[in-house]
DNA sequence: TGTGAAAGGCGTACAGC
DNA sequence: GCTGTACGCCTTTCACA
């Protein structure tokens, strides 16, 4: 199941920055910005929607706000074969978990995960992790401060 | 500089939720769905906005639709004393770096970044990380499969 | 903080190019 | 794929509870 290649033009790019920048930016001012009708923009957007480069919109919150200050990431090693993913879906469905990874290298998983604290990690770690049979290890990383953390994805080509 | 105690009752908590799903949803839709006028509904928006707790919307965005299929984490270590985040600022700045963050452990910062594919990332790491002055030593995970990535902070409490 | 009404602007569909 | 028009709904403000 090949993914059909997308061909974006720079109409296209222009919009998908500014959405990142402002989800919320009204149609009419998407279509001022790069100077075309309102109904030309929506068609633009919704096609855009349609197939998938788009995947949503979302509002940015701040973690500590409600109390989220926590963020850790953790390795995890299962032994899962190639084939089963069965350990990340099950790591995947757990609400404090934001991030799965397969990665390269020794360790399996890198999972990142917002929590309100210490207490609340061992509490997931008791209650979430330990009920997947497939891992072997784990080794948490506490992050001290955030100095960037931006789903932007920089545009260009 | 302490940062003042916000408190958030139920109805901003369902409104936080909701426009975390969807960013665009219209005011009135978001009025209906939490039985509230339109109007007192766009003060709330309002004042989660200045209050720095939406901290903004975003558009997520397909990365390979935008030719950004290459994700890794990069461990570094860096000379930095402890009042000097230089290198992080310098890292932070870096447009393809979506996340840095001050680690706990024997490595300093932990950067997420997004590239079209290894040519970029050891073009990024000889035109941009090799002017950073402060850094010791570099360690890139790569990953191979990207199971759940969502800037979706679960709300409870 | 909340409601309701009023005005202007925006989203959306559709016809035509 | 883009433009322009037209209608209905939404956003926003303001007076008031």
């Amino acid at each position: 199941m090949e993914k059909r290649m997308i061909h974006l033009d720079e109409t296209d790019l222009a919009i998908l920055e500014l959405l990142q920048e402002d989800a919320r930016i009204t149609n009419v001012a998407l279509a001022n910005q790069l100077k075309m009708a309102p109904s030309a923009m929506l068609e633009r957007v919704r096609k855009l929607e349609e197939k998938g480069v788009v995947k949503g919109y979302s509002a940015a919150i701040d973690p500590l706000a409600v109390n989220r200050e926590l963020l850790v990431f953790i390795f995890i090693k299962t032994k899962d074969s190639f084939a089963n993913d069965k350990s990340a879906r099950a790591l995947a469905a757990i609400p404090q978990v934001m991030e799965v990874h397969h990665i390269a290298g020794d360790d399996c998983y890198l999972v990142k995960a917002r929590l309100s604290g210490p207490m609340e990690l061992m509490e997931m770690k008791r209650s979430k992790f330990s009920k997947i049979p497939n891992i072997i290890s784990m080794r948490t990383t506490i992050v001290l401060e955030t100095v960037k953390e931006s789903s932007h994805i920089s545009i260009e080509k």
